[in-house]
DNA sequence: ATGCATGAGTG
DNA sequence: ACTCATGCATA
């Protein structure tokens, strides 16, 4: 208790000092983030790289028809996701090519008033977006075309389009079009429809015996257009809600999908193994932000989330932290405040 | 499960 | 310089 009072005056005045105009905020505000512990090791390797993934073409899509405004569509995007035709060429590769009539497709999405069939999984016929491969002319190369490349023959019925609810081919002028459906009911989802089915989700997946980590490597064997593998974290963040909504929403027809490929990979008693990672010796290092200096810093983002540059610097410098670390720690600060959990509590 | 970080996209 | 999706490292 006496240590909680302590703490209190110590963020007051911290706080005062950086923002005194804003001081007399402070006692109606409320700590919202954790105390985690935290070991005082300073020390950050300002390290390497690790790549780092823009958001897929779908979530792009869903994101955009669901909010037109925050996500405008600008020409360097809309030539790599309004589109729905890809091509391969000769190396395997996508190349996209541009579709005007999605573009408006997915602003008529956006409409509030628009209305959508409410049942999921559908078929192709009510579809109303769908992402299309043409393997064109290297039709011929069985390898080079999207969902029905594999690696090896021994993949190819786990992947058979058959299990795959979202996915349909056909032949048009003598090409190959592979098609993944993007439901727009998923487009915008109620909160509780996700809840339910991350949590079925879940107990699917470890009723199937596999981990988060291998949801994460095996969604790239669905060869899904713009979605490769997603790491554990995603995985995990899905499953406990601790994603945007939009990211959620994005996210939810792909697990969809894997789930499906995996039940049906599961009746079929099959089995594959994956495999490892990259073993670099360059790992970087984790800054870990030791408990009061993180007390100082909820105590300045009480007060406001978004400071300056200036302020920053000025935060940084009294925790004798580097301002980077600083920055970004208000970054994910905020960031934590959208997720679906507590969004989702607000708005319910 | 989650803290700190990156990087693409955007204004 | 921010937002947002996502990942590595680690509790």
């Amino acid at each position: 208790m006496h240590r909680a009072i302590l703490g209190f005056l110590f963020n007051a005045w911290a706080t005062t000092e950086i923002f005194e105009q804003d001081f007399q905020n402070l006692t109606s505000r409320k700590m919202m983030m954790d105390n985690k512990l935290a070991f005082s090791n300073s020390l950050t390797s300002q390290s390497p790289f690790s790549g780092r993934y823009s958001p897929t073409n779908l979530y792009r899509v869903a994101a955009a028809a669901a909010d037109s405004r925050r996500y405008m569509p600008t020409a360097s995007w809309k030539s790599n996701c309004f589109v729905d035709n890809f091509k391969f060429d000769p190396n395997g590769n996508f190349f996209p090519t541009i579709d005007d009539s999605f573009l408006a497709r997915a602003e008529a999405l956006a409409k509030p008033e628009s209305f959508y069939p409410s049942h999921f999984p559908s078929t192709f016929s009510n579809q109303v977006a769908v992402a299309r491969f043409e393997s064109s002319n290297v039709v011929d190369h069985p390898n080079h075309v999207g969902l029905s490349m594999t690696s090896s023959s021994s993949s190819q019925d786990q992947l058979s389009p058959h299990h795959n609810p979202f996915y349909n081919h056909s032949v048009m002028n003598g090409m190959s079009v592979h098609q993944i459906a993007m439901h727009p009911h998923d487009l915008d989802i109620d909160p509780r429809e996700l809840e339910g089915f991350a949590e079925r989700f879940k107990q699917k997946r470890i009723k199937l015996g596999v981990t988060q980590a291998d949801v994460g490597q095996q969604l790239s064997r669905l060869k899904m257009p713009g979605i490769g593998s997603l790491s554990q974290s995603t995985i995990c963040r899905f499953e406990s809600l601790t994603l945007s909504h939009n990211n959620m929403v994005a996210l939810k027809p792909v697990l969809h999908a894997w789930l499906e490929f995996a039940e049906a990979e599961a009746r079929s008693k099959k089995k594959e193994e994956l495999n490892g990672h990259n073993n670099n010796d360059k790992k970087r290092k984790r800054t870990s932000i030791a408990a009061q200096e993180k007390r100082l810093l909820e105590g300045f983002f009480s007060v406001q989330p978004r400071p300056s540059g200036e302020k920053i610097a000025q935060i940084a410098e009294k925790l004798d932290l580097k301002k980077n670390v600083v920055r970004v720690w208000f970054c994910n600060q905020r960031q934590k405040q959208k997720r679906m959990k507590f969004s989702a509590i607000q708005s319910d």
